[in-house]
DNA sequence: TTTTCCATGTAACTCGTTACATGATTTC
DNA sequence: GAAATCATGTAACGAGTTACATGGAAAA
């Protein structure tokens, strides 16, 4: 439904075609979300079939064939009946790669700090990647905003147990 | 992988059944993880049959037979593995149905302030509901305090996308 | 000239959920 | 006597991913 969402929201304000929306998730909205190619496409054909979009061909130069897709009247009420469902209501997260950290116990505290040194690299070259997103006007920038205070918050986190690990190594 | 990870840990402590199991996850863990029935007895035959686990049938009265799980030495060595793996890296959530917010704009701000409002107030069951969870010796902690310092990011991030629509509405 | 980008798809598969079925037993 | 709990399953479905196939055009 949340990718639905997405692809009908970004044809409310342009046409696009497949690849190009596709491009432009990745590009802008990637450190956010996650759709892949094959994805997209299926959406879009299911969308079509619905009647939410239109398709047209288009050719420019010698390039291959686009399927460029336009939002129809039941396609633009479509996206404000989602907008509205998925502004209303909170779904916690559960599970984010967090079952082993209820099992820390059953592997050596080195070791622990160790692999969990490993994840905060990961973390923070998120965030790395994140600053180098270029802008975005809109509210795009919503959900950069968020991703930045969710990855801080999660980092921080992490931080507390490893400094909980690591003056339990330190003590032995 | 996760939820065999989940398994895996629990069984790694004590033999238990699969009703035993799901009901603990239910009770204890909750509000951070989220695992169906029939999903928990599924992934147990599977764990069965790819020999992580030995079962054994036992009956307490004349209460329904039960299927009691047992760790192998091939599950034990299979938790240490998962659980590494697990540990070592971070994978950033994307999508907490948050795909709404990058279309803020296509909708009224007041009406957009009071579909928030009712996101906020699911946030605020939530931490409600994850304060009342009994506590839990061990590592189960973490994931209890992680889950409220999420919450509280969650919070936080959206009181200030609030406050911002409500100066906008307070200042039309 | 090899790689990357543009552009679209399909078939098979995995993971997990929904909805249903069963039946005894305890609790209200 | 009705409802909730204990205990296990199965069949059908849905969402999404993987891996693959195609083929020209631009960039390195």
């Amino acid at each position: 439904m949340e990718r639905e969402l997405l692809l009908l929201g970004l044809l409310q304000r342009q046409d696009m075609h497949g690849y190009q929306l596709y491009d432009f998730i990745e590009r802008y909205m990637g450190m956010c979300v996650d759709l892949k190619k094959s994805t997209a496409y299926y959406l879009l054909d299911k969308m079509a079939k619905d009647g939410f979009v239109s398709q047209s061909v288009e050719q420019v130069g010698n390039r291959p064939l686009r399927t460029v897709y336009h939002l129809t009247a039941a396609g633009k009420e479509r996206f404000q009946v989602l907008l509205r469902e998925n502004l209303a209501q909170y779904i916690p997260v559960r599970f984010g790669n967090l079952a082993g950290l209820a099992f820390l116990e059953e592997i050596p505290v080195d070791e622990a700090a160790d692999l969990l040194s490993q994840r905060r690299q990961d973390l923070v070259n998120a965030l790395i990647e994140l600053e180098n997103t270029p802008a975005h006007p809109g509210s795009f920038n919503n959900l950069v905003e968020h991703q930045v205070i969710y990855l801080k918050a999660e980092l921080a986190w992490l931080d507390s147990i490893l400094e909980r690990l690591e003056s339990a190594v330190s003590s032995q």
